[in-house]
DNA sequence: CATGAATGAGCCTTCATTCAT
DNA sequence: CATGAATGAAGGCTCATTCAT
């Protein structure tokens, strides 16, 4: 948690310092980010930094906090909050497209969540539970769906809700790569992402009986 | 490549050297992977170290090639070398069972390659291509699948090929969490890869006709 | 080029750096040479080395330029940029002098400077193409000579010049001696000079028309 | 004084590790100089290195033996045993003749020699008075040539003999660069000598009477 | 005598953090 | 609240020399 100086700060410093941790710490792995560049690139006084947070851990978890803010603006908070008026397929897609125009807008803030993946020991202390949220979230939507009739009433909900919330990292991945959008050969995101959800539906086995 | 002196080392030294190169490296990212540790842990002199290898990258790459012998041993040569004599979702199976084997008995190697799978630098000088060739290996499959009439044959291989080699990962990530086996309310491996088959064979919607 | 923080250094601390540095660089080759040696006579911290300066070569630039800095300040500029209205002996006397004057008040300097003259790589790393300008500069001197009518004419510049060059060598040689004033059997720098000067005038064969 | 083993030494073996070492002193100097280098290229075992020597200076006051040796059969001994049956300036030319065939002959030797000028903690441990021999030699010569009347009464025996040493430096420098030769606009070596030879007979002032 | 693995002191450099002004 | 100089722990790497076989 950033100090009251932080907070207390004119706006336009708060954002050369977000601006710049956001630029270091995306091209670059936690350990090997710099507060001293950091400082630089904000035009401040390195001595300043420590005056606005407590140490580095303490302006990465600000930022991932700014990250998952960001991230929540680009989910439908509607459809989101009345759940059981759609059907689970159209919240799949909506979920996975939202995900999509996030990582299209902030290929920064995508970096850094990526990275922080790959960070185990870091994830845990920034992040506490914040993967079980998402795991929930997708059971919630499977258990809806049986329960409407919608998905098969067999399937293993603790699997699958990982296999989707793995989908969902594999279609970031498709999508964007290095923060540049890679679409070579895709259609376009829409189409990806239907094409994620057929194969969700369906599968791709041969349907002999059509 | 290690230097001579390395492989001329006594076989219970040389192992101590990689059992504490291993140990480090899959507890720590590569730039915070401390040589002075692995030298101390592996009960020799720093400059020791370096009469067996060239630098710290020296005995990654090493540690990577013995990785991927490792890896190798856990596939079924005999199925892979006669993909046409078994079934898509045999080989597929089979493809899954051998990584999730791997991962079992190798706990701390899949650690370091799932570490390398977060530096796309590092992995580039490491690894070169061999990202490419998994999902050559999966296009292939599919291909041969839709030849045999086994899978529709409008799907979109590049997309699929990705997403299959993406659950390979989430399966990994299931069932081994930090180098733990983890299966708490999951039958056994046998049983998730075989429901993994089954999502991907059929999907999750509801066959109504049933 | 040092860095800011080395040139907003306190006039005090500056010249500690500054002493021990040359201490250093005169008693030790560029390779032998310690920044650690230096930081601890200096009085500061290894890490404040580092924001003064970039790397040891850095801090060695900055002592060369220190050093051509000081030589000019010993020659007679009036003299020098009146070539022609001064006899080529009274000019060579002049540059003569200077050298051994400057060698006389910096014995330490002089000392780095004929340790760079033994290093052809760093030489032209820190110096460029200054040997080349001081051959120029001996052969200006003989050309306009020449033209005086003051040299006979038939002489070979290039030779001469490199020959002049290497006099002035010797001459500090002479005179001084790892650091130390070394006038064994030699009245003065004065009469040293002046027995040089007669010895490039006329030479030391007998002239039997006397 | 390399050891009895290595006197012991087969010819071959022993011209090996001499071939190394002048190869290795040559390019680098004497800090930077590596016995595992010079191992390696002699094809001999690191510990055997320190079987034929005892530490790496006495490797090096060895090769400097052998240079001063070898220089030794350069100059022309009947001469120099005649030095009264002989002109000063017949001498003086044979001496710097005698140089630049070395030089010629031995480029690897001189880089070495050359080095070591600039070294002269390591001159003083390795070369004792060997500098103070070539001036008596000198001494001698001019001591000769006043008492047969060839030269002015009135030189400074002290600083001359230091001066023509210097100017011996000097042709060495002019004629060899690095080991190659470089003869660019000047004719010859034996027209370099001469010419230096009446530079220093007659210095270069013009004389009105001719 | 030959061998080559083992050693460890020591070097340059980096960077998060502190602190006096 | 701003500043930026000061700090020092720590890391990777080099190499002459020793020593056991």
């Amino acid at each position: 948690m950033p100090k009251d100086t932080y907070f207390n700060l004119a706006e336009d410093k708060r954002k050369r310092v977000i601006d710049a941790a956001i630029e270091e710490f995306s091209t670059h792995s936690y350990h090997k980010a710099r507060i001293t560049a950091i400082a630089e690139n904000a035009g401040i006084a390195k001595g300043s930094f420590y005056q606005y947070f407590k140490d580095k851990k303490d302006l990465f978890k600000h930022i991932i906090d700014l990250t998952v803010d960001k991230k929540l603006e680009y989910i439908n908070q509607d459809m989101m909050k009345n759940i059981k008026n759609h059907g689970f397929f159209q919240l799949l897609q909506e979920t996975y497209l939202s995900g999509v125009r996030f990582a299209k807008d902030n290929p920064r803030l995508l970096a850094i969540g990526v990275k922080l993946t790959n960070n185990k020991d870091l994830q845990r202390e920034v992040w506490g539970d914040q993967q079980d949220k998402t795991l929930s979230f997708y059971k919630q939507l499977l258990e809806v769906g049986i329960t409407k009739g919608e998905l098969e009433s067999d399937i293993d909900i603790e699997l699958v809700s990982r296999l989707l919330s793995g989908l969902n990292y594999s279609l970031i991945d498709i999508v964007y790569k290095d923060g540049k959008i890679d679409l070579d050969g895709l259609v376009n995101e829409k189409g990806i992402v239907d094409k994620m959800i057929s194969f969700i539906e369906n599968g791709i086995k041969k349907n002999n009986n059509e």
